[in-house]
Parts: structure tokens; C-alpha cells; sequence
DNA sequence: GTGGTCTAGACCACA
DNA sequence: GTGGTCTAGACCACA
């Protein structure tokens, strides 16, 4: 259920949380399921228990996650994911998007380079 | 004609490329006109020059400039720019657009934040 | 009379400390009144049995309760509760409201707040 | 200016932030001023950089500093300090008055505690 | 120089 | 077993 590209940019750590609200999302993993655990997690993907603990963490912060010491971390019911990494997600669109015009991206390839993404698997 | 946000957590050289790339969309940077010194930009600017000569490089390998050794950087013709500059935009932009689905972003409203990033200013 | 939020961030020993004394302060539970026994409850509760001995062996350390070896485990009189227990207990409130100031709030605000955790119920 | 109890049970990160906040509080730290670096902090009190930067990011995330990336941290506008955090160290209060009332202690002596809290140093 | 990510591994509290 | 904190240290991008 979990894989990550370690040839990829993206931060192992990003990469487990986007695939984290991937499986939310598709319905995979629902409100009160538990998650791997630190260590079996870091073990089925060969990277350090540290780097799998910071993306917990993250998550737990942002709302997508709880944890609870020495029984382990459970998804979340969908309503508690934080406004603050919602805007903020919003803002790296915005960022984006205004940049890609900057490089003469219209605003018609640009439509659908989001439409794509969104209809993206 | 620049400026920079010490504050922004966008780069200072990121900042620099964006704003040459405003002022050549808006036709007051046009093909073959001179770039100002990177000493005399970074003497304005109060930045260090390492900083402004990382955006003129990170340019030129983009298309966007041209530098004739002992004159100056010239601003490109259009037609010049890097493919793969824009090849990156739009990958930013698909990356971006993809986490605001994640965080639970509708279409409609990421279609609404990339319209208006067309339409600022 | 006793349940567990298996979801709370508080930890299950200490909900059930918090329900004892809770039962106690309530008069539900009386000075000499038996407590059920470690595994009964860990069977109703659908908990470890360990987790109720290790609730059951602080309350002990604290004066809540007491136990008698092959009969079970009593409420202590109230005079016994330890004072150490109580000092914690006020020195968490302490540290929280010094850390709600960090934050913000107004004095007015966290008088409010602890006004209400004293009236719930 | 900064100190850390190494022998305090309170996690070396949360008091880096807990002390960065009082600075601000007391306007020893004002929005724009440099934070010290992670590293020559971390020199400073003898502790692991990891540790530094993990109270950094912690305070990034909360709105209370800002990093630019090979340029250092900052203290943030006070506005910007996330609702979230001030939503949890108001539950955290509430938690804490709850329990020290079920210790037996009066409402009397927690709105004491609280009004000494606030004016502590 | 400055922060960001990551590995390797220790020790702790809680279940 | 499970997460939480921390040390020691490497390598990277950015200024």
C-alpha cells in the first residue's frame, strides 16, 4: 500500500504523507484505521524510522492523523484536517500557477493541466 | 524596475528571475535591450552580488538572457527560452494542483485560483 | 461505571484515574468500597489487563486506593490522597497556563476557561 | 538570551519555544529580528543541531518565526501565529483545571494559580 | 554560512 | 510492541 521513489525530489517524508491522504481519499484507509507502525513501516520501505516519524508527526499536526503513545498512530475523521495546511496548499497552487504564465503557460493549458491533475488514477 | 521581498520565503535569485520575466511580458524588457550590471543591481538591491549573478546564470541557461563577455547580459529574443524551464513550470503546477486535490481542494476552485493568477495585476 | 475513549490523546491509565476520582468526588464511590477486580474490568473494557494494574498501581502509589493481597483493591479514605499527586497535578496546571499566556491568551480569557472545567458536568 | 534545563522533563524543542515566545512576549525579539542559526545555537547550549531545528520548524509550522532557506530564521508578524496552536494550548488548559479539580483542588486556589501564571516574572 | 533531509542508533514512557 | 526525544554526523541546495 505504501512505496516511495527514492530517485524522486519529493522528500520521502512528503511522499508518505501524500500517499497517506491518496489512500484516505480512494476510501483505503477510513476515520479510526490504524496506521503501519513506525518501525514495520520504515522496515517494508528500507528508510530510517526517523524519516517514517517525521511524516506522522506532520500529519498528526495537520490534523490527517492521531497518535497514541504505544498503541500507535489512526486516521483521523475527515473534518479535523487543519485550515492552516489547506491554505497552504492553496498558496503553493497560487504560486505556481502564476509562475507558469511567467514562462508563457496559457491560461488554457494551464486550466487543463489542472483538470488533468485532478482526474489524474 | 526591480525589487525584491526580504521577507518572502520565495528566493531572492527565484524572486529576480520572475520579475525579468514580468517586465518582458509587459514589453518593457524587450529583445537585445541591456540587464543591469550584476554589481550595480546588487548595490541597489542591497543583496549580495553571488546572489544576483545565481539568477543571471540560472537565465541564461534558461534562454532567457545572453551574456557577451566583457559587455553585459541582453535580454533573449522570446522564441529562446528554454523548453525545459517551461517543462518545470508546468510540472510545479501539476505537482501543486495534485496536493490541493489531496487536501480535499475542488476542481472548481482550484480551476478559480489559477484564473485569477492569470488575471493579477 | 467505568468507560474508556480509546480515540483520546489522554492515555487509558490516566482516564482511569481520572474516572475513579471522578466516582470518588461523586460519593459513587465511598472510602472502603471495593474496586472491581484488575481483570474484570480489563475484560469489560476490552483493555489489557496491564494497562488497569498500571492504573491501579499509581493510584495506589498516590493514596486513591489501597490493596490487600488476595481480597482486592479498596478506596482509600479521601485524608490519604498524596500530596505529591495533588502537587502534580498543580504544577501541570501551572505550566498549561503559563504556556496559554505564550500564546495569547488574556488572563481574562483562561480564568474563563478553568471556571467552566470546574462547572462541566 | 536563550537556556535550556537539561534535567526539565519538558522536551528541550518545547522549551526553545516556550523561550522564544517569552522573548517576544517581553519585545526582546521583535517581527524581522535574525533568530540565532541552528547551528551556532546549537553550539551555544551543547545540544544536537537536529534538536535546534526541530523547535525552529516546530515554530516555522506555528506561524511564530519564518526560515529563509540559506539565509536563516526570523521572527514572524505577530498576527501570523496560527489559530491551531492557540486552540491546543487552550485545551491543554482545560485538561489540566479539570484534573487538578478532581485532586480536590478549590476553584478558588486553580484561579490563583492561573492570575500567578500570568504574572509570573 | 544557513537551513533541509536523511541515516544509524540510543534511551525513555506507555500498553 | 509502540511512539517520543535526542545525539552524531552526512550530504544537499541556496546565499
Amino acid at each position: 500500500m505504501y512505496m516511495i521513489d527514492i530517485k524522486s525530489r519529493v522528500p520521502i517524508y512528503e511522499q508518505l504523507k501524500n500517499r497517506t491522504l491518496e489512500l484516505i481519499m480512494a476510501g483505503i484507509l477510513a476515520s479510526g484505521d490504524k496506521m503501519p507502525s513506525v518501525r514495520s513501516l520504515a522496515g517494508d520501505l528500507g528508510v530510517n524510522p526517523n524519516t517514517i516519524q517525521k511524516a506522522y508527526q506532520d500529519m498528526e499536526k495537520e490534523g490527517i492523523i492521531y497518535t497514541v503513545a504505544g498503541r500507535g498512530s489512526f486516521v483521523s475523521e475527515n473534518q479535523t484536517i487543519n485550515e492552516s495546511s489547506i491554505r497552504n496548499a492553496i498558496e503553493k497552487l497560487e504560486k505556481s500557477a502564476y509562475e507558469a504564465r511567467l514562462y508563457g503557460v496559457t491560461i488554457e493549458k494551464a486550466t487543463l493541466i489542472v483538470k488533468q491533475a485532478f482526474e489524474r488514477e
